[in-house]
DNA sequence: CAAAATGTTAAGTAATTGTTAAATATTTTA
DNA sequence: TAAAATATTTAACAATTACTTAACATTTTG
């Protein structure tokens, strides 16, 4: 099945855990859980969730909390937040929004809504993401509206023409984009030297090492994680 | 009592309309009603609600059609619209979000929780539309309604132009805005030389210091804490 | 191994922005 | 309303940064 996207579900009962895991597996999405909010900020390091289902009642940090520690850093820009409160705690909405929420359901879970409001949620994630939004790929965060690169969250400044090229190759990772399709995307109309992108390549290698932008003799670039 | 904001309510039952308008203008909306998708669309023109509540179920054009409608109009884009269902109706959700939707209630509509779904969503809405609220990062102060700005709370004056160019900044921080939509923005359609902007800034840096924005060359400028 | 493609360097060239001070505009004040 | 005070824009030039090139080295591929 196709990955269609990786959740972070985090709740202090296992029951919930499982009958949530249960249902979006069974939709194809990839799930890790967490049982609190600490466990959950550390495998939100490595797991890169495209989503983080945070249940607002828990005992130690309360997912209020828990999403106000996610959005203090630069790096969960991109992730989007949904959170699960009891039917009664209505005050939990307006407190849940202003900590960066981006939508809620309300218990008891219904399968059927659950999974049509993630794919609701997730949907237009996918579709705002593929212009201008940041780009997040394992260690690296790219953001062309703040023309912003970090890496492992220190920043990095790049000069336009390798930040642009870095996000073009960024914006389908594993993609490998010839020489003639960067030179059309990059410089337009304007006729440049065989080795210049070569040398933009350097630079941006020198800059976020030799890992990640690879060669593809006789075609052109590709990004890979 | 302050105008909180416009809202439209659209539903084909007289009872639901005064329920709802009855609960509402209690909290200090301004409130409108249509009963049927045509005539919504009719008032939508004039009355500019921030708000549309839409119920999904109504005889000729259904909710989800009026919606559509409204969300093929450009002019609309900001409008909220959330919509009223029936429990049962679960799929109706996912239409409508697709449908471009931003949130839905459930009937049967209990008065606490409509308020606060509403007051939430309308405090989201304020919060990223109001150009005119203060802004607030890190020692400066910027409020634009009283043309006021504070640095370590200390009042520094700026020009009419030079505030107005550090405030755009300040509505986004990070994100870099060309020159382009600086002179679009600040200078509506005026043609100005190519040095103002830069002779602006510099003495924006010469009152709050060059630590906050940032030229990113060959694009414009962005405001960093 | 030879040809082709890419990597590397440093230097030259181009483009962009910074800085002044003076020229205009605009607003305020008397 | 005229003079004074401020604000804004321009223009000339300096400084900085980005980009490209060219020459040569290295790697890959058939």
């Amino acid at each position: 099945m196709i990955d269609k996207g990786r959740i972070l579900l985090v709740d202090d009962e296992e029951d919930i855990l499982e009958f949530l895991s249960y249902n979006l597996i069974k939709e194809g999405y990839k799930i890790k859980t967490a049982n609190n909010g600490k466990s959950a900020l550390k495998i939100l390091e490595k797991f890169n969730p495209d989503l983080i289902i945070l249940d607002v009642m828990m005992p130690e940090m309360d997912g209020i909390e828990v999403c106000e520690n996610i959005r203090e850093n630069e790096k969960n820009d991109d992730v989007l937040i949904l959170f699960l409160t009891a039917r009664s705690e209505d005050y939990s909405e307006l407190a849940g929004f202003s900590a960066g929420a981006d939508d809620y359901i309300t218990k008891p879970i219904k399968p059927k809504l659950l999974v049509s409001r993630v794919n609701a949620i997730l949907k237009r994630k996918r579709k705002t993401n593929e212009t201008n939004s940041p780009i997040h790929i394992g260690e690296i965060n790219i953001n062309k509206s703040k023309h912003k690169l970090l890496y492992s969250g220190k920043e990095i400044y790049l000069a336009r023409k390798e930040f642009n090229l870095l996000h073009l190759l960024m914006t389908i990772p594993g993609k490998v984009f010839t020489r003639e399709e960067i030179i059309t995307t990059i410089w337009k109309d304007a006729i440049v030297g065989d080795r210049t992108i070569d040398v933009h390549i350097r630079k941006i290698r020198e800059k976020i090492g030799n890992n990640h932008i690879k060669t593809v003799k006789g075609i052109g670039y590709k990004f890979d994680i």
